[in-house]
DNA sequence: GTCTATATTCTGATAGAC
DNA sequence: GTCTATCAGAATATAGAC
């Protein structure tokens, strides 16, 4: 019984260092995690972090893991079968993301290059990661849609990841430098969709 | 004589201290931009910094400022009457530009709200900022590509806000997220200029 | 496993001698 | 104007007692 227990009770205090990781990164940025205030949050030592945790830079990361995967998770639960209209939901779903979690999105695509990369190229057990996925609903989507066009000049890989662009560079210019855009971002995205989609000369 | 020589020589100093830390900016980053690290690039200690910036921010700012500058200047730079054909030539300035200064870009734009804020609120003199500057060129090209078309739904006002969106999406994309994108971002930035103008219609 | 205590290193900024 | 010396504080991380 000691064994499973204590392994348990250790679990359930990594997930504790998570959840208010996570809610000092939402309420106060990045720079404001320090293990100090971890520490303070979960009434342990700040040595006591590093039982879990190897780092300030391993938790960054976990928090990125999860983050990206909520947003996979948002882009997962648009099901429209005209690949036209998913885009357009996608489109939705990525903005009220980075909208609804400002300072992970930020710490995910806008910190650190090191991270970001680290953050990319993780997979957990023999899925693909979260943001290859994520990339992959989109490119499904430009793929069906360009079924039966005549122009093919763009392939698809680029037109999901001009797509993508789009919606980072709207979802970043909010976050980052709240001034610069006067439009509504939901218009603009929906501008956007209709631009990328209409080119394709596609109707489904 | 004595006078204007100080007031000149002051000049200088601030000069030479904007200069090394452009430089400690562009190879290492703004976390490196440290006072004391540039006191000793230019040879004085880190109190002398004092007597010619108030803050580390301050020195933060003027990079900032001179690095839209620059940006604008490019986007001036690109001559064509054909507002499409001009278009196009501010995609590939603009990404130039973040190519060719990605940390400056970072700090103008992705790193921090007040920040970024401050710079384009920006102006000197009487002349409008350098980032309202470089977005009026955009919008004037969106304004005379809209003459004669019929579908005037779209303001240009948000064709130059989206377009500006997606070419930042693809610079920063680049810069702090570099595993990204595995197209070519200036044939990227073609598509994204031929999509957003060719959907207004306009045949100049 | 957890704590106390601390090593170590950095930061921006300032006071006051010269 | 410039320096030396330093303040006041932050940070990550670790050693060793319990």
């Amino acid at each position: 019984m000691s064994t499973i227990a204590r392994a348990r009770r250790k679990q359930v205090l990594r997930q504790k260092i998570l959840d208010v990781s996570r809610e000092i990164l939402l309420s106060q940025g990045f720079a404001a995690l320090t293990m100090r205030r971890v520490a303070e949050a979960i009434d342990y030592s700040p040595a006591a972090i590093y039982l879990h945790f190897e780092s300030r830079e391993q938790i960054a990361q976990e928090l990125c893991f999860a983050g990206l995967k909520r947003l996979y998770e948002r882009l997962q639960s648009v099901a429209a079968k005209d690949p036209a209209t998913r885009l357009s939901g996608y489109a939705r779903a990525y903005l009220e993301y980075a909208q609804s979690d400002p300072e992970t999105y930020r710490l995910i695509f806008m910190a650190d290059s090191q991270l970001s990369k680290a953050v990319f190229t993780h997979r957990e057990a023999d899925k693909a990661g979260a943001g290859e996925a994520a990339l992959g609903l989109i490119l499904t989507a430009f793929t069906e849609l360009q079924i039966g066009s005549k122009k093919l000049q763009p392939k698809p890989m680029e037109l999901a990841e001009l797509f993508w662009s789009g919606l980072h560079g709207l979802a970043s210019l909010r976050i980052a430098c709240s001034l610069a855009l006067t439009s509504d971002e939901f218009r603009l995205a929906q501008m956007l969709t209709a631009t990328i989609t209409g080119k394709t000369g596609a109707r489904s």
